[in-house]
DNA sequence: ACAAAACGGTAACAAAAGTTACATAAGCGA
DNA sequence: TCGCTTATGTAACTTTTGTTACCGTTTTGT
């Protein structure tokens, strides 16, 4: 139901009134706990979400190994539900919710509809193909060219820089979660980097300096 | 100019007569040579090129190094150009013909005007990002799940299902470029698998059983 | 025909990353 | 508090991949 309280939880991308008055129509918003798995491998979507607040960890998924694609975050949809949406697609990534997070959720049927009738939803949606290409695109140079001691530096900088704090809350074996690598690597890299004064290690986080 | 000759030319996803025509009032026929790069990494992208025939192989480079990213085919267009139409980016990635190859080409500032009135163009501008983002995404799970030999051999087999033959064409040199490794590497995977009784090694081709 | 370049084989070694195993310490729940 | 789980440290070893060097053969350009 279109409430004026609802109406700003919305992006404000989709600045059009009658968008947004569609879209409350049509979509519902949902709760989402941490650790909930919104998105699986093989699971077909007919729902289309966009973030309100929190944050969806993309990742992919093969054997006992992942490695992270990228966030979904406040604001933004996930490519996967964007392109199944249009092509009935089922989804080859996970998503999981790295916190309780609200998601504002609509049927993909209203997607395509939307995008004829509405410029500044054609507009969102082309931005997010694109961002999240690029966003791929630079995971993939990552691990195509980098070395495992320089995509550890360059995530902990990305979290320092993203949560504008140089203590990153995270454990050794999550980290080699999201590099897809082992713990035992990580551990070795990173005590070469407190040796070499970069960092101060402790149990469960880590200082940036 | 719209001559009957040329009409035929230009993928039949273009169906509508309006916007066909539209594309050749407001492009042209390019002839490439093979080994012309089309696309560098920076370049400022003015124009959207569609590939009538031949063939451009879109890889990502770093220092010395370089990796496959795709291939635009007859019909398609790259991504980089897409997006680059849309947000005025620079290019990170390299486009270079492999064959001999003719396209077609118009003004990025046509793209945007053509998605607002032509469903057409816009099914297709949202079917490249999606399948380009598949292509890539493909292309990540084998850089971060395979093996070297692994993605050796689907290289090989894609290859030959693509080619329809099962002679490859091709030096371990260049193989080698393909996957973002090293010749003498390639060199010693094949050997093995030849050993295997999986292929047959020639100067400058591989029989594939 | 001749020299230069391209192609492939292979050895020997180096570096990066993964694996197994075991140890200590901190936190946590009953 | 006691026992279980989680987090981390570290050694020793294996596997994978990359590097350098050198060889002979084939192809190509002039």
């Amino acid at each position: 139901m279109l409430t004026s309280e609802l109406l700003p939880k919305l992006p404000s991308v989709f600045y059009e009134p009658e968008l947004r008055n569609e879209m409350l129509t049509h979509g519902k918003f949902l709760q989402v706990n941490k650790g909930d798995t919104l998105i699986k491998e093989g699971q077909y979507l007919d729902f289309l979400p966009i973030v309100i607040s929190g944050e969806i960890r993309v990742f992919q998924q093969k054997e006992d190994k992942e490695i992270l694609l990228y966030y979904v975050r406040e604001g933004q949809t996930c490519m996967m539900s964007l392109s199944a949406a249009y092509f009935n697609n089922t989804s080859t990534s996970y998503g999981v919710a790295t916190d309780s997070s609200e998601i504002f959720v609509f049927p993909t049927s209203m997607a395509r509809e939307w995008q004829l009738k509405y410029p500044s939803w054609n507009e969102f949606l082309i931005k997010t193909f694109r961002s999240r290409y690029d966003e791929l695109l630079g995971a993939f140079e990552s691990v195509a060219f980098d070395s495992i001691e320089k995509r550890l530096m360059t995530y902990l900088l990305n979290r320092a820089t993203q949560e504008n704090s140089k203590k990153i809350i995270i454990s050794h074996q999550d980290l080699a979660y999201e590099l897809g690598t082992n713990r035992v690597v990580v551990s070795r890299i990173l005590k070469g980097f407190e040796q070499q004064g970069k960092l101060k290690l402790f149990r469960g986080s880590i200082q940036l300096r």
